[in-house]
DNA sequence: ATGGTGGGAAACCCA
């Protein structure tokens, strides 16, 4: 059975949940994997989402800030979260569904502004965060399973809009980079979306501030879909829904999907 | 070099 899966940085779940039924309705993936959720679990709509058909949820919450949850058709069992560099933050769940796929959903911390961690404590967490997910994949080695989430790092030249001009800019510096590479490598990960879609820039955000997002078009992939290797090869279909970035009030992520024949 | 726009909470944090 085909199955699709979406990722999406939502951005408050409660403002937008018309945003996420819209998907929802005009795009039926099986799962939705959202990030940002700025909600505790028992204040996310989810009576909206069952009315579509997901009625099932799992999630993890806290007040104001961070949040992740999967939305799904079908059942899926709870498997836990990690609290990598123990900042007691929401940014991590995994579920397994019934064929004993499991999908792993995370919102990796953004990082501050400043690329150093002697004056930036936020960019040393983000560093220490991608190091023990490596350290818990080399240690976990996953299997049938999805990784998706905002990761918080182009890591390609060809995901941000100037290579050059954002070495310098956390999401895109090389030291992020080496992390990511590393954490991806521990866990046999594969990168779904630009296996499917090798050629060409990519992007999933687009920053509030700019006067036309879409002119300007200066965008950064900051949203994956990774799967370990005895799957990857089911995996097609992946795409950037860019119009969801245009819709009213919009989240500045825009949902990834990918569709995986298991 | 700077500030631009959002969300949530509570009178400032975070992205």
């Amino acid at each position: 059975m085909p199955f699709t899966l979406a990722t999406w940085n939502i951005n408050s779940v409660r403002l937008r949940a018309p945003l996420v039924c819209k998907l929802l309705s005009e795009e039926a993936p099986d799962v939705l994997c959202l990030q940002e959720c700025k909600s505790p679990v028992d204040k996310i709509p989810t009576e909206d989402f069952a009315a579509l058909g997901y009625t099932h949820m799992i999630a993890r919450g806290q007040k104001g800030y961070n949040g992740v949850a999967i939305l799904s058709k079908r059942p899926i069992e709870d498997v836990g979260d990690q609290d990598f560099a123990a900042l007691g933050h929401a940014r991590h769940v995994a579920g397994r569904l019934e064929d004993g796929t499991v999908i792993h959903n995370f919102y990796v911390p953004a990082g501050g502004d400043v690329p150093d961690r002697e004056v930036n404590v936020k960019f040393g967490q983000k560093l220490d965060y991608l190091t023990q997910m490596r350290d818990w994949f080399h240690a976990e080695r996953p299997a049938r399973s999805i990784l998706v989430g905002d990761l918080n790092i182009a890591p390609r030249e060809d995901d941000v809009w100037s290579h050059k001009q954002l070495l310098k800019v956390v999401s895109h510096t090389p030291v992020e980079v080496e992390h990511l590479n590393d954490a991806m490598q521990a866990g046999g990960w594969a990168d779904v979306t630009r296996a499917d879609i090798p050629e060409g820039q990519l992007y999933s955000w687009w920053s509030y501030r700019a006067r036309d997002w879409d002119a300007a078009d200066k965008g950064r992939r900051l949203d994956h879909v990774w799967a370990t290797q005895d799957i990857a090869g089911a995996a097609h279909s992946s795409r950037i829904l860019r119009p969801a970035r245009g819709w009213d009030k919009p989240s500045d992520h825009a949902p990834v999907f990918a569709t995986f024949d298991l």
